[in-house]
DNA sequence: TTCCTTGCAAACGATTTGCATTGGA
DNA sequence: TCCAATGCAAATCGTTTGCAAGGAA
């Protein structure tokens, strides 16, 4: 799930990028990347702004979001409320799918196996080629009741 | 995609569900199911407030909304800005997937195979069970870039 | 010095809600 | 009559932005 290895290395390859289009590494951005790294699946922007350890003003944390996804580091999609959420983008965590608990809205980075990736890929491209679209990705999301919310 | 057959059966459906829990079934609320009806994939409600034909104010058009979707009528979910969109349940349509454009921002909804639909069941069963989740639902969505909008 | 970054407050836009009115069974 | 449905305006809430101050190269 982590290809790209150890936190630190996280933080260099952001760091990185950012510099590349001429962009500071700041400790309030890192303290945002950090956030992220430590969960297990997207986090809304309320989360981040109580993980976040020095408290970044809201603005601020809006325009670290902002300037990373334009940078290509996180990825945002929205809640079943509509919510932003924001994970770290795949080349710095590889291709993962998400699993949601709909009791408890927990959302978790599942990994596939290269089998099973590879089907999904086949059917994908035939229910894109049926309406003339070209592929560049796809999400599978699954829904289901958690261990912990099960009876 | 209809397995329900024709325009006015899911109008019968819809107001019958609504019966069932003492809500009418009022004109401005026909012509919201009418206005999805029409659509070939989930819909803004901005758009929905266009294509409504009474102009229902928009307080009217979010109520309608909510109730429906508490009613299991609707179902809805987030564009990539986070505006709700929304689109009849699959009681009344079939399941489905989405091919989403992400150049013009187009979302159709495509059918799945037989065969490919019980290969994307196995996977499904397999990832979730990995993380100790009891399914109930999966969400496959396409991205890719629609024919008009490739070169 | 030159830009990028930050913080605060004000502005925005989508969605929700209070309340008085209307309308259907 | 009685309760649901409506319409308008005001209120919320997440998110964005203007602007002046702070900080790194």
């Amino acid at each position: 799930m982590q290809p790209t290895g150890p936190t630190t290395e996280v933080h260099e390859l952001v760091k990185r990028r950012l510099a590349e289009n001429g962009i500071r590494y700041t400790s309030g951005r890192r303290s945002v990347v950090t956030a992220i790294q430590m969960a297990s699946g997207p986090r809304s922007t309320a989360e981040l702004s109580q993980e976040t350890t020095d408290d970044l003003p809201i603005s601020s944390l809006y325009r670290t979001l902002a300037i990373f996804e334009n940078a290509g580091i996180l990825k945002r999609d929205h809640g079943p409320h509509g919510l932003a959420r924001y994970e770290l983008a795949e080349w710095l965590t590889g291709h993962h799918h998400h699993v949601v608990c709909i009791a408890c809205g927990a959302i978790e980075d599942i990994e596939v196996s290269d089998k099973a990736e590879s089907e999904l890929h086949a059917i994908v491209s035939t229910l894109a080629s049926l309406a003339g679209y070209r592929v560049l990705d796809h999400i599978l999301e699954v829904e289901g009741v958690c261990e912990a919310c099960d009876d």
